[in-house]
RNA sequence: UGGGGAGUGGCCAAAUUGGUAAGGCACCUGAUUCUGGUUCAGGCAACUGAAGGUUCGAAUCCUUCCUCCCCAGCCA
């Protein structure tokens, strides 16, 4: 990969300094880490940012990352996730090799540990009812009080959780709950629910169970089993660290993991909950997890943004316990970066207006050379086709121009990019007095772009040439919400989150159906992502069909001019 | 009004652990340029949440206060 690998002088964050201060101190042989995503749902941006670290931690230390699904919850999770999030990993340059795992796999372990704590006093089966426990929880302020269920003898307990697992019971009228202290100020602590009855059919284990364990049992235990050393984990899971250790305490379990929490990634003009992308994905907001406006890995990825250029964006917002919302500009700064240098230059007319060159000899054709990429010799050059009759942006030209503007208008010479000067000598205009054809006149001697009397032009247009250019469809992205905090911006206006649908963007796409390519577009692979020039950079979507390729913008250039005009 | 976390320029984020505030993004100049792109040169912007204190010296230590985030799912 061509992407520079920058980490090399880049200040340490607090996860690397720690492990460097441990393998010093000669703590651990090895760094195991592990990515566990539920499979509830589609990556996106934010878990990139574990990914890269969780993943980008073994590689520098010469440990290993595995890839755990945390399938606890059967009714809520599904294959078509395990699927994607595998796929997104993977694609986003990460190799989990041997280590793939699931929560499922380890059931028969999890439980054998639950009945562990039920002989060693430490867990009970509680019949109230949920109401009933979360008013017993008490509060913020106020302490809970105990089940009365609470103290009755391991031997009771061990065979009611056993006739839970058999099934005698009906769910949610019996709990397997931790014993640990109803008045702890820590919630979490309160005697938490270790296992419930779910009569759902899992994904992987089908009616197997009936019983399944919560993530403060299955997360650190499985950690444990898997010789983890350091899980790392967001900051709303502080608390429940406290579980987490008090669970393999409570096992005497051999291997004791380290939690480390750090801030999860937040990025302006969108949103990153599973629950609310899922509900766009669900009312029709987006076309889909994948639909290029989605933060999602899927739809990045369909969107055209380089996994390189996320992996050095993940590198570049750096690891902290502060909370943080990172711009937008700041990923579309990696994007452009990764792009420049990579992808490869054609011209395509996005809003095409009809230019003939009057003077230019009937029916010919011209072959122009042009340059793949200016930042990469090796990417070489080129034909061009060219003709009298070409389509030039519309929004290049103007009657009436402004002070700063360059580009084309009435008797105004610019160069058509490595073709010819051209100026513009008349405009014809249709009966509601748009502008339809320009006429123009070329100069023979500018071919390839250069005039030989040193004249200069103060701009350089791209084009097609009509005949010879192919069409296409074009998307036009942009960002799908225009407040830089949307759920916020949903909140003030009384509205519940359910409606942040509403508060989309209605420019986040706009579809342009007539655009002209040049020819070598129709050579385009699927996956890459080129630059049309002075447009921006764009990829071949799968909606593509055998005459009509589909463009989608990955991201425009910067563009001086617009900033000037505000 | 319990517990847990966090406050450094508009946004991220460093500071050899007490020595006098990196870097990136954004923004603004200028130069170069057959992409108003790239590149290059330069610039703007922080009394480090606040107030006290210790010290020759504090973003770093102490005290008090303020603000923001997380926790009351049989979700993860």
């Amino acid at each position: 990969m061509g992407s520079s690998e920058d980490k090399a002088d880049k200040p340490r964050d607090f996860v690397r300094k720690l492990i460097d201060k441990e393998l010093a101190e000669g703590r651990h042989d090895e760094i195991v880490t592990r990515f566990p995503p539920e499979p509830n749902g589609y990556l996106h941006i934010g878990h990139a940012k574990s990914i890269c670290l969780n993943f980008g931690l073994a590689g520098e230390f010469g440990g290993r990352c595995h890839l755990r699904f945390d399938d606890t919850n059967p009714s809520a999770e599904d294959t078509e996730y395990v699927d994607s999030i595998k796929a997104d990993i993977a694609w986003l340059g990460f190799d989990w090799g041997q280590h793939l795992y699931f929560a499922s796999d380890y059931y028969q372990r999890l439980y054998d540990c639950a009945e562990e704590l039920v002989r060693r006093g430490r867990a009970y089966v509680c019949e109230l009812s949920a109401e009933q426990v979360r008013e017993q929880r008490g509060t913020l302020t106020r302490p809970g009080s105990d089940s009365p269920w609470r103290e009755r003898s391991a031997e009771e307990s061990l065979d009611l959780f056993r006739r839970m697992r058999a099934g005698e019971f009906e769910a949610g009228s019996h709990t397997l709950r931790a014993r640990i202290d109803m008045a702890s100020p820590r919630i979490v602590m309160r005697d938490p629910v270790l296992y419930r009855i779910q009569r759902a059919s899992h994904h992987r284990t089908g009616d197997d169970w009936c019983v399944y364990p919560m993530y403060d049992l299955a997360h650190c235990l499985s950690d444990s089993f898997e010789g983890i050393t350091h899980s790392l984990c967001t900051l709303e899971f502080a608390d429940n660290k406290a579980l987490y250790d008090w669970v393999l305490d409570a096992l005497d379990s051999e291997c004791h993991p380290q939690q480390i929490e750090f801030a999860r990634l937040n990025l302006t003009h969108t949103v990153m909950s599973k629950r609310v992308l899922r509900g766009l994905v669900e009312e029709g907001k987006v076309s889909g997890w994948d639909d290029p406006r989605m933060p999602t890995l899927s739809g990045m990825r369909r969107r055209g943004y380089p996994p390189a250029a996320i992996r050095n964006f993940c590198l570049g917002v750096g690891v902290t316990r502060s909370d943080n919302t990172v711009q937008y500009e700041q990923l579309e700064h990696e994007l452009r970066q990764e792009l420049n240098s990579s992808a490869t230059r054609l011209m395509g007319v996005l809003d095409p207006l009809k230019l003939t060159i009057t003077n230019w000899p009937e029916g010919k054709v011209e072959q122009l050379t042009a340059i793949n990429n200016p930042e990469d010799e090796s990417a070489g050059t080129r034909e061009l086709p060219f003709s009298g009759s070409l389509y030039v942006e519309r929004e290049d030209f103007m009657e009436d121009p402004p002070r700063k503007f360059f580009r084309l208008s009435p008797g105004r010479e610019v160069r058509l990019r490595y073709a010819y000067f051209v100026t513009c000598n008349e405009v014809v205009k249709n009966d509601e007095g748009e502008v339809i054809e320009l006429l123009c006149s070329y100069d023979p001697a500018t071919r390839g772009g250069d005039s030989p009397d040193g004249r200069k032009v103060k701009a350089t247009l791209h084009w097609v040439s009509a005949e010879q250019s192919v069409p296409a469809r074009v998307r036009l992205y942009d960002r799908l919400f225009t407040a830089e905090n949307p759920l916020a911006q949903v909140a003030a206006s009384g509205k519940d989150g359910n409606k942040i649908g509403d508060a989309i963007n209605p420019d986040s796409l706009l579809e342009l159906s007539q655009s002209r390519l040049e020819p070598a577009a129709a050579d385009l692979k699927a996956g890459v992502t080129c630059q049309f020039e002075r447009k921006g950079y764009f990829c071949l979507d799968p909606d593509s069909t055998a005459d009509l390729p589909v463009f989608n913008r990955t991201v425009t250039l910067r563009d001086a001019w617009a900033r000037l005009r505000k």
